[in-house]
DNA sequence: CTTCTATCTTGACGTTCTTCGATTCACGGC
DNA sequence: GCCGTGAATCGAAGAACGTCAAGATAGAAG
């Protein structure tokens, strides 16, 4: 197998330094459509088990008759969100005899937690902590007014 | 505002020891609906963005008047976007005079992060590592009997 | 070569999502 | 009390998604 999958998960190298994270910059439009499509390959409940029980099999490894039986689906159906989970970079397949075993792909999922860990938080509980400098700098004129509304 | 959010994200106490991480363990089927809700409202590059421009905010809030000519789009189209990713929970909002603010729950996405983060590898590099016992301890029978199938 | 098993692909159907225009609600100013 | 502005809700059109039945493909066994 092994078809082209889309690259939106940059397994390559440097891929650390590309991604600042999704809290700290406001992502490009590319960057986001980038992101969409692994998140929406995870936004499904039966992509999100099958990708957990790939994940969290021993050997890494899950043939895809022990994945079908688990599901209540039928076979196509299974082999079809698989595809998304494959285009999307998350899991890798590998045919070996008749049988197909799929694979997590790691650096896939390292990503996305990079990507959803705020760098550094000055605020100690980060909650209630809202400096009132919001208004100099970032919200334009109407937070300026805000203090003054009621 | 604040009507009920759907408390997918349980930012209550006890967070982090009911989700042993997606990736451990294989994710029950409730579970599995509640982070494909909040995965689903990531699964948008225009809603990605929204949360990455409150997110990226210096002082945590975000005027909706200031994220609609930032899109494209309309103005009803913005708030559609603006109520899946409350609803979810990553994003509160509050009113304050006649401007409505938007800011990011950190503990949304360090919860997403933390599912999504592997608790240990024992593979140093994580890649190519993939020692032939698989058969053995992993991937049941099929791949047991894969000398002599019937 | 034939047959069988395991998996993927194709085509179709119903549901859900994204987007918009029009309307309505909330709040402040007059 | 009345009007103007900012934001949410309602209803609808179009696209995208999830699911399945049927057929096609790859590999092993006889």
């Amino acid at each position: 197998m092994s078809k082209q999958e889309l690259p939106v998960v940059g397994q390559g190298a440097g891929v650390a330094d590309c991604c600042p994270g999704l809290l700290t910059a406001p992502l490009d439009g590319d960057r986001a459509a980038e992101l969409a499509t692994v998140f929406k390959a995870l936004g499904d409940p039966v992509r999100l088990r099958l990708l957990s029980l790939i994940a969290s099999r021993a050997g890494g490894e899950v043939c895809v008759c022990e994945l079908t039986p688990a599901f209540d689906l039928a076979q196509p159906t299974i082999s079809h969100h698989l595809k998304l989970l494959r285009q999307a970079g998350l899991i890798a397949s590998e045919r070996r005899g008749t049988w197909v075993y799929y694979r997590l792909v790691p650096e896939a999922t390292d990503r996305l937690a990079a990507v959803l860990t705020r760098p550094a938080e000055p605020g100690p509980t980060a909650a209630a902590a809202r400096p009132a400098d919001t208004a100099g700098s970032g919200p334009a004129e109407p937070a300026a007014t805000a203090g003054a509304v009621s």
